[in-house]
DNA sequence: AAGTCGGGGGC
DNA sequence: GCCCCAGACTT
């Protein structure tokens, strides 16, 4: 039975455990935070962040006060910015209804924005020694293999009862390190792309999939739709030493953080220079700029770009454009990874021969 | 239940 | 190119 696990799972992870940052210091803001960061996303994608993130905001009520802009710019490229900003209306939460203390109770903490199922459990198991599973992709991919179940992990109550099957067989002395045991060992052993590692497994000699051989065909899994393709012209736009900028909309994709000008489709140079005329930013020069892509999750852009100089003239129409010097888009401004091949033009100079208008 | 929401690394 | 990642929220 799947109680079998728990003793060579635990012998294993206190002779295997990875040192991570927020292993060091267990104060349950900190666990909240990695837990939040670690959302579909890698550890060690998510080391430099955490260390950064709780260095500039060291507690909860550092984080319920925050300014936006700066919350942003210490998530820039990590991605799923609702996270931080969930986690920020959680921390105003929590000082108001608890003291400023994440409540040591799993229904309390499911209640705060930004934490689900997995994280309430991740919580309260790791902070707090409380007996809930924390079931997320690492541990539907191990007990399906252990049971070499079929079942579908896309769906929500295949998931619902293998946080059920779990809850029945977490030991209750040290609930932590059984649910951090099974995520880890599907992080380095169990692992998702790649072989099994399955001569190094606690649970070789338990696994019905490894006896079945039938590791690789576990877990199943609905495939995700095809995502859609937009194409963009992305606009360099210069003016003398600064150069254009403007926030994006509070909701959407990317929501709220900053932005080089762009446009729909892929624009020639003399439909680009049309839509700088149109605002009274009178061109000075412009160069085609290489081609790029950026994958998200639900979409792709397929992105071209010009760079233009022009002279701001002082009837430029309301384009929601902010001209701000280069090295404060990267001190200040939080730019998504998306922009990242035309980012860099904006602290280049034009080349001064060519290219006139 | 399906769609939305980032970015990166593995193969 | 495809898959997945210590998922949650909205519709």
């Amino acid at each position: 039975m799947l109680n079998e696990i728990v003793e060579p799972l635990l012998m294993w992870f206190r002779a295997n455990a990875r040192v991570l940052p927020w292993r060091e210091d267990k104060a349950a803001y900190r666990i909240w935070v990695s837990e939040i960061m670690l959302q579909q996303t890698r550890v060690e994608a998510v080391k430099p962040f955490f260390e950064r993130f709780t260095k500039a905001l060291p507690d909860v009520h550092a984080l319920a006060v925050c300014e936006e802009d700066k919350l942003l710019k210490l998530w820039e490229g990590l991605g799923y910015y609702n996270r931080v900003r969930n986690m920020q209306i959680a921390a105003k939460t929590i000082v108001e209804e608890f003291d400023g203390q994440l409540p040591a109770d799993y229904e309390a903490l499911l209640s705060l924005k930004g934490i689900g199922n997995y994280t309430a459990g991740a919580v309260a198991s790791i902070a707090y020694n409380i007996p809930v599973p924390a079931v997320d992709g690492n541990v539907l991919r191990v007990i399906s293999r252990v049971l070499a179940s079929e079942e579908d992990i896309m769906k929500q109550s295949v998931r619902k009862k293998m946080e059920e099957d779990i809850k029945a067989i977490m030991p209750k002395d040290c609930p932590g390190d059984f649910n951090q045991a099974l995520m880890e060992l599907g992080a380095t052993v169990c692992v998702p792309n790649g072989m099994a590692k399955c001569d190094i497994c606690p649970l070789a000699s338990i696994c019905k999939a490894k006896a079945l051989d039938i590791v690789m065909e576990l877990p199943k899994k609905t495939k995700q739709k095809p995502r859609r393709i937009e194409e963009k012209t992305v606009l360099v736009i210069k003016d003398g030493d600064k150069a254009a900028i403007r926030k994006r909309p509070k909701k959407g994709l990317l929501a709220g953080l900053y932005e080089l000008p762009n446009l729909e489709g892929h624009l020639t140079a003399d439909e680009v220079l049309e839509y700088i005329k149109e605002r009274q930013l009178a061109p000075i020069r412009i160069r085609q700029l290489r081609e790029s892509k950026h994958i998200f999750s639900h979409v792709e852009w397929r992105m071209t770009g010009y760079v233009i100089q022009v002279e701001e003239l002082e009837n430029a129409k309301d384009t929601g454009m902010l001209f701000v010097e280069p090295w404060k888009t990267q001190e200040e401004y939080p730019i998504p990874a998306a922009f990242g091949a035309y980012a860099d033009y904006l602290q280049i100079k034009l080349g001064q021969e060519k290219y006139e208008v």
